[in-house]
DNA sequence: AGCCTCTTCTTGAATGTTAAACAAAAGCGC
DNA sequence: GCGCTTTTGTTTAACATTCAAGAAGAGGCT
């Protein structure tokens, strides 16, 4: 007789050395990293680094605006952690909110004209630290397998069909 | 004559299309990755995913125990941060403190029996949802250009001669 | 010893995040 | 229209993190 032939049961597909070694590398990298941008951008801009990107995301929408779900889809953050960081945003007159005309439980989070300048004034400082910690570090070939990396990655943990179309894109 | 030379006045070296590319697929993978992790644990075990970490240190280090500087150095945390974190660990019952002999100023942080056992009930889960997650959608090459790609990165941010050697480490 | 500086760790307040619950409107089926 | 479910966005409270400040001991120098 076999026992212990259940999935529930079996032992575990422990990590092997190497795999150790690669996850705790993972862990270091992005924790220091995240870590760094929020330093930086802290002293530099005022504001987290997730902040910071959600005002780059409204810069580069059309008409400098995003209906609040879709912006935390594009951030891949919950809708509530995106009220709370708009409605701080909106306390430093970087972001105002609008309603939506076509649907009224809708807002729009806008980027204002002071925000688009913080961002001019601090983007500068922002890529320099992401090159220095990233792409200065890495040779070509190297970057190009770390994308491929993290695009698997992403698409893997990406909530089943996440970007199915909203109607209001079009 | 040349005008616009000095470093601080030049055109900031702008991301490529390809770097801002990669620049995204890292902060989604990134983001989605902690978040999975943190929910899992927070769902599974009880605590972040950070927390679960500091854990996972004190069971592998001899007598179960770490200095709070060491620990905080190995997890990439402020020493406040781990003050605040260990608190809560006790608080749980999972880790207790304990004065250092040779050093008053110092303290251990030690893993209690019921710590070690939180850790041997929700490993197995927590290594299946890293290797769903990572292991499992890399290529063997793939694997080994990531890991490598994350040693470079977390050397280059690593506050230098971090690791020299502490007195209390032989 | 005394004095100074550095290290270790903690604290408290401000800030940010999470999880669950909720209101309001939209969408769907009848 | 009417009912039911889903979507949208916010709110509250609990929890976590950061930052600055501080207590207490260690280490070095004279």
């Amino acid at each position: 007789m076999v026992y212990m032939n259940t999935a529930s049961a079996e032992e575990p597909r422990w990590l092997t050395d190497e795999e150790q070694r690669i996850w705790r590398a993972y862990m270091h990298a992005t924790t220091l990293l995240e870590d760094h941008l929020d330093r930086q951008l802290q002293r530099d801009a005022g504001m987290p680094h997730i902040y910071y990107g959600l005002l780059v995301q409204l810069a580069e929408a059309p008409r400098r605006r995003l209906r609040m779900t879709e912006l935390a889809m594009n951030a891949k953050i919950t809708r509530s952690r995106l009220s709370h960081a708009i409605a701080r945003l909106e306390k430093n007159g970087w972001v105002r909110r609008e309603d939506c005309p076509s649907d009224k439980r809708g807002q729009f989070a806008v980027l204002t004209e002071e925000g688009h300048e913080v961002l001019g004034r601090t983007a500068p400082g922002h890529v320099a630290a992401v090159r220095q910690a990233l792409f200065d570090r890495l040779t070509a070939e190297q970057q190009k397998a770390f994308g491929e990396a993290m695009r698997v990655i992403a698409e893997g943990l990406q909530p089943k069909d996440a970007g199915a179309d909203l109607p209001w894109l079009r």
